[in-house]
RNA sequence: CGAGCUGACUAGAUAAUCGCUGCUCGCUUAUGCGGGUGGAGGAAAGUCCGGGCUCCACAGGACAGGACGCCAGAUAACGUCUGGGCGGCGCAAGCCGAUGGAAAGUGCAACAGAGAGCUGAACCGCCGAUGGCUACUUCGGUAGCACAGGUAAGGGUGAAAAGGUGGGGUAAGAGCCCACCGCGCAAGUGGCAACACGAGCGGCAGGGUAAACCCCGUCCGGAGCAAGACCAAAUAGGGAAACACCGUCCACCUUGGUGGACAACACGUGGUCCGCGCGAGUUUCCGGGUAGGUUGCUUGAGGUGCUUGGUGACAGGCAUCCCAGAUGAAUGAUUAUCCUCGACAGAACCCGGCUUAUUGUCGGCUCACACU
């Protein structure tokens, strides 16, 4: 299988978003990053990126962040349910670097997929 | 070698694996796959100026307002750049300067000081020739007083007290006179000009501030790619047509319709009345238009090389190249190796500048020391 990450597998419009910080139905905390998430029906899980100027200041931070965010999406994707999932930054996040940053998001998708797991029987 | 000035260039490298995106070719087909190829900066930043482009307004002028301000040139244009002048700083290489006008008008200047711009001012000091008073007198004057007054040399105040030094002169002084320096005017000479030099003349200016108002000159319409153009779901609402429905009265005729008039009730608005709106649906079409999509969107005052003109900014010619175009927003992640261990920092319509942040390397020049 392809470790891909397309146009279909991102939250594109406004809508989707607003959706997503409506329900969020699952998240999971910590002090670099704030995962929002909620159920979709599509398929597959897709990612949309909420990184506010206000945290991380610098244009090229912000990128970076992004950059190893979505690659790690992309490197654990096969084993997330189909969720829509938002992230966002907060205040360490522009202290934290690269390799910390990969085992963080690491543990963030485990963790939303135990969740996901758990929240099954309630919202069949 | 040390201290400094200045001009360029540079922006970790290589490999493997996994990705993103523009273009292109092929296969597939309505979406993918594969191959090829391109994919952040010198500041992409701050958004401080100047243009292009787009829409609106006007196509003319005036006023207001704003910006700029030595001269000449470069440029699409500029507040930028180049060359030059003037002033300041530095031993020097060099660097810095909103650098027009105070003979249009208005305003502003603390404290000190007797006095601060008018025709300048007597606090201490100096003088008191001349006039006055007193004393003496050989009747010619002499001495004293500091009353009238004179005086800008000296002291004192101040950022500044009406040019400086020397001499003459005087009662004491004073450009009162003279010499030199300074200052003003200025024939003329050089220069496109800013400006420089300046014969000669004048005993000699009346201040500063225009990044205070102001005056003079030059320039400026406004808004910005979320500009603008196109396509266009859902919902509500607008217009048109067809069908369906409609109380009472009157008129007409092909007894079921057409036309006209009038009324009642409910709801909304409102404190109330009047008034106004709406109560009447279904289908189709039309126009506007939101979400969303497409476009604008990268070939350009373009890069590179050679060459011609110019001190230079730059301009001309020839050859050659196509060099990011994303849109929740691409240009990356991981691993390994190497070294000098990697700073500041991420395009968003496009250019020209300015300013600020910052890594490393090289060249030129100046000064000091040492050596030859």
């Amino acid at each position: 299988m392809a470790v891909t990450f397309t146009r279909k597998q991102r939250l594109l419009t406004a809508a989707e978003f607003g959706r997503v910080f409506a329900e969020q139905k699952l998240r999971s905390v910590d002090n670099s990053l704030t995962l929002l998430a909620a159920p979709n029906n599509v398929g597959h899980p897709r990612l949309g990126l909420a990184i506010a100027k206000k945290q991380v200041r610098r244009a090229v931070d912000r990128n970076r962040c992004k950059r190893v965010i979505r690659d790690s999406f992309r490197h654990h994707a096969d084993q997330l349910p189909a969720i829509d999932i938002v992230v966002l930054a907060r205040s360490e996040l522009v202290r934290t670097d690269k390799r910390q940053l990969h085992d963080k998001l690491a543990r963030h998708w485990l963790r939303l997929n135990k969740r996901w797991q758990q929240s099954k029987p309630n919202n069949p």
